[in-house]
DNA sequence: AAGACGTGGTT
DNA sequence: TAACCAAGTCT
């Protein structure tokens, strides 16, 4: 993508051609169709506030939509704000996480809401770099949260995002597996110069890959932006290079620790050793998975030999 | 910088 | 059915 900036003396009045527009002429399609179809979730709401937002935003992470919703409200419904899930248990976090994967998000949640507590009087903070050292937010979550919440100007790059980019910009079918300086670049070039017009921006652009720009079965023909689309006007290519990173599950120590965990999360007391032997029959990758949750802070080994969820 | 880290729906 | 995919972060 382009941006047209200089036009040549002799043909002033020429059409640029559809492939490379300048970026501005991008904003007004993408975010116009984003208020006509933009889905009403509840962390948009204005009553959902920094916090809802961040929530929202961990419990996204490599999460979909649907998943997330129910676990979501009750979530805030129980801690409305940052202090009160701080005063709670880690354990309690980590078992109103439910089945939503990735527990250690809500870990991560749980000491970010402490952090919140303790460093910013209890408000999440509007600022980037505060964002960012907040332990589970990264890159991308620390964008999301100064743009969505704040209203700020940062480019959000997301798998969706990154994906629109892609195909538009740079006629590919997928971007890399991992983000690359060009993408950062591209994207602030992209970026609506006005505070307001970027965080808008973002949400549509992640609401297009996410509602329409696919990874499979795009449907161009809802596309705002499908005549400037370098990678439909390159006939949509398939992806070529290195794999995408695939993911296995089954046999693995994750699928071992899910089921370790899930016997933790549904005890209301400590658990018996012999109960968690139960879920897995190999030894030797059952103790190095139980092994692994205790250090990683998601389960506690009591003396007498039980197990539960982290009290502290 | 490649790999670990959950879970479940879709193709 | 096996593979792919889903608003990433951390080491």
């Amino acid at each position: 993508m382009t941006a047209m900036t200089s036009t040549s003396p002799q043909t002033p009045q020429t059409p640029q051609g559809p492939q490379t527009p300048p970026a501005a002429a991008l904003h007004t399609p993408v975010i116009g169709w984003f208020e006509q179809h933009a889905r009403d979730l509840p962390w948009r709401r204005p009553e959902a506030g920094a916090w809802g937002v961040m929530v929202s935003e961990f419990m996204l992470q490599q999460t979909p939509v649907s998943r997330v919703l129910p676990v979501y409200e009750q979530w805030l419904a129980r801690w409305p704000r940052p202090a009160d899930l701080a005063a709670e248990a880690p354990g309690e976090a980590v078992r109103a996480w439910g089945r939503l994967g990735y527990p250690r998000r809500a870990l991560r949640l749980h000491g970010a809401a402490q952090a919140i507590t303790e460093r910013h009087g209890g408000d999440v903070p509007s600022e980037h770099s505060q964002l960012l050292a907040l332990p589970g937010i990264g890159e991308y979550t620390a964008a999301a949260v100064a743009s969505f919440a704040y209203g700020q100007r940062h480019a959000v790059l997301d798998t969706n995002v990154r994906r629109v980019f892609a195909r538009a910009a740079n006629g590919i079918q997928y971007p890399p597996n991992a983000t690359t300086a060009a993408e950062r670049k591209l994207a602030r070039a992209l970026l609506p110069d006005e505070d307001e017009r970027a965080a808008k921006w973002a949400a549509a652009t992640m609401e297009l890959g996410a509602l329409v720009c696919t990874a499979r079965n795009e449907s161009c023909e809802r596309c705002p932006i499908s005549a400037h689309c370098a990678w439909r006007l390159a006939g949509k290519p398939a992806h070529e290079g290195p794999p995408r990173k695939g993911q296995t599950y089954a046999g693995t120590d994750r699928q071992v620790r899910g089921r370790l965990l899930a016997v933790l999360r549904d005890a209301l007391t400590p658990v018996p050793q012999a109960a968690l032997d139960a879920v897995w029959e190999e030894p030797v990758q059952r103790a190095r998975a139980l092994d692994g949750l205790v250090a990683d802070g998601l389960v506690e080994p009591l003396a007498d030999g039980r197990y539960r969820l982290p009290l502290t």
